[in-house]
DNA sequence: TAATATAATTAACATTGTTAAGTTAAATGA
DNA sequence: TCATTTAACTTAACAATGTTAATTATATTA
């Protein structure tokens, strides 16, 4: 019985299509000036097959999201197996964050702030890939307090001090890129090592 | 020849109006879910007739913000007046620019991340008042470092350290409001607290 | 009062996201 | 093989949006 097989494997690749079209057109235009007709007429079926594959358009900025998310993962969980040095390793992965959002600045965008303006009800879904890079990040910094490197007892805090440092810096660096920023790599080094040195013990 | 002047106070007072009710609605119900009929019904005037006084819904947007961003530099200035800890000053500063920045959050979020997107030639443009809320902040750094309080001799760097933890921890707490953050008001003043220290000599 | 300038409205347009009804094509069961 | 069921897709339409052009009402001036 291979038909329903190939059936979900043809549903499947025209779900792909659709979102493939979707992140070149949001990341290209900005997700408010892509319609629905839009990415249809890119992938050549009528707009309403759209809603066959996707609840709304929010829903499909969402699956977009959630591939971004998941390839930011993957690049922060190769960090992690280095166990030597926790402390090197949350900057090494500060760095590769903010990285990860200069080279990708319009997914990043859509993923941690276009994105949540359109999804009103929820933030970091249980069980969702944003949830999992945090769950990254409060391991590496777990590491950092159970070596007693930093004096924070709490976990929970001194990831969101983290984040709030590498997501400012990141969003600043893409939206002001004319502004006279001190030389890119010092500075983002600077905001990692500020950040960390205010957390030490 | 009083009647000139009769006539552009009362097209001042209605233009007052409209912009009161756009804040009123933007601040909230979001920036997309408010139509400019909502803001029509709402001062009890036709639709067409805003665009008499704004040229579309986005300048409307932006004027909102100029007053928002004229009101925060106002604010802050008054931190300026003492001089006697510039540390302590600058602390106050950070809180009062996430503050700001929660308590109208549409407005920050068009000023600091949606409108650069569209404006793609300037940044922060020359004699703005987003460029003079910096150099507030240029200003009070200036101080912590002129009085030995800080290492890093690069006012520069310095301060866009200062603007990345802020700017991090107000568009964290504004995008994701559901997320287990530490109580607020603990985890903003540990954001700050944090910076400094790890800016401190 | 008649002419003029200004202010505000009505009606309309093109576009948007989305739904319901209809159509085509494929798979199934006899 | 042929009718029937199921799935995939499309057409047509709706209400709401931002915005413009044409039109009406109102106040000022001569």
């Amino acid at each position: 019985m291979g038909v329903k097989e190939r059936r979900a494997r043809e549903k499947e690749l025209l779900r792909r299509q659709i979102l493939s079209a979707a992140r070149e057109l949001f990341v290209n235009e900005g997700y408010e000036n892509v319609s629905m007709r839009k990415i249809a007429d890119r992938i050549e079926y009528s707009p309403t097959t759209i809603y066959l594959y996707f609840e709304d358009k929010a829903d499909l900025l969402d699956s977009v999201c959630q591939e971004t998310l998941l390839s930011l993962l993957n690049t922060l969980e190769d960090l992690k197996k280095d166990k030597s040095d926790p402390v090197e390793t949350l900057k090494k992965s500060g760095r590769t964050y903010v990285e990860f959002g200069l080279k990708y600045p319009q997914d990043y965008k859509l993923t941690f702030v276009i994105r949540p303006q359109f999804q009103k009800g929820l933030g970091l879904q249980e069980g969702s890939i944003g949830e999992k890079v945090f769950d990254y990040l409060r391991a590496v910094v777990s590491e950092c307090i159970q070596q007693k490197m930093f004096r924070q007892v709490d976990v929970e805090t001194t990831g969101q001090v983290m984040w709030s440092a590498v997501h400012g810096i990141t969003l600043l660096l893409i939206d002001f890129p004319d502004f006279p920023w001190t030389e890119r790599d010092i500075l983002i080094d600077t905001v990692i090592d500020t950040t960390i040195k205010g957390l030490k013990a």
